[in-house]
DNA sequence: AATTTTTATACCCGATTTGATATAAAAATA
DNA sequence: TATTTTTATATCAAATCGGGTATAAAAATT
């Protein structure tokens, strides 16, 4: 449900990056990011795919009731 | 990398649907429908996630090179 | 082929996002 | 505990989305 939200953060601190150096590296504003991680439901999807680029990764189609 | 557009145009057509009805059941507006399978990148998420729903599906995390 | 339906593209405009910036709160470190 | 770093929240302005509408193109139906 906050699935996004959620792996953006854990993955970030995995490789100890603050929200700023993530920013930086995917080319959005530090707004963005927290907004990202704060669940903000109305972001924009390129956006979001800017960020997760950074980590292999893209927007998709999943089941809702996925664990 | 085009997936939930497709997704959608395939699904709505598989159901006999119309950009129009699929407009309607999803609270969005047929301008949205349309945005979404012609693929524009910037959409809103949420509103994505409104016409998803309809068939039991959410924008979730992918590897960018899967199948 | 002619008609109807559906889809694609363009424009206007109100509403909202985003980036930038500032400040406060929280967390980490010395 | 004091200091530094990081994160959270708020405001402002510029940019853009989305709904509605109109028109053209394409597809489907008779």
């Amino acid at each position: 449900m906050d699935s996004i939200r959620l792996f953006v953060k854990h993955k970030r601190k995995e490789l100890k990056l603050t929200q700023e150096d993530l920013a930086l590296n995917a080319g959005v504003g530090l707004r963005f990011v927290r907004d990202l991680e704060q669940g903000k439901k109305t972001l924009r999807l390129d956006k979001v795919n800017d960020v997760l680029a950074l980590f292999g990764k893209e927007v998709g189609v999943v089941d809702i009731n996925r664990e």
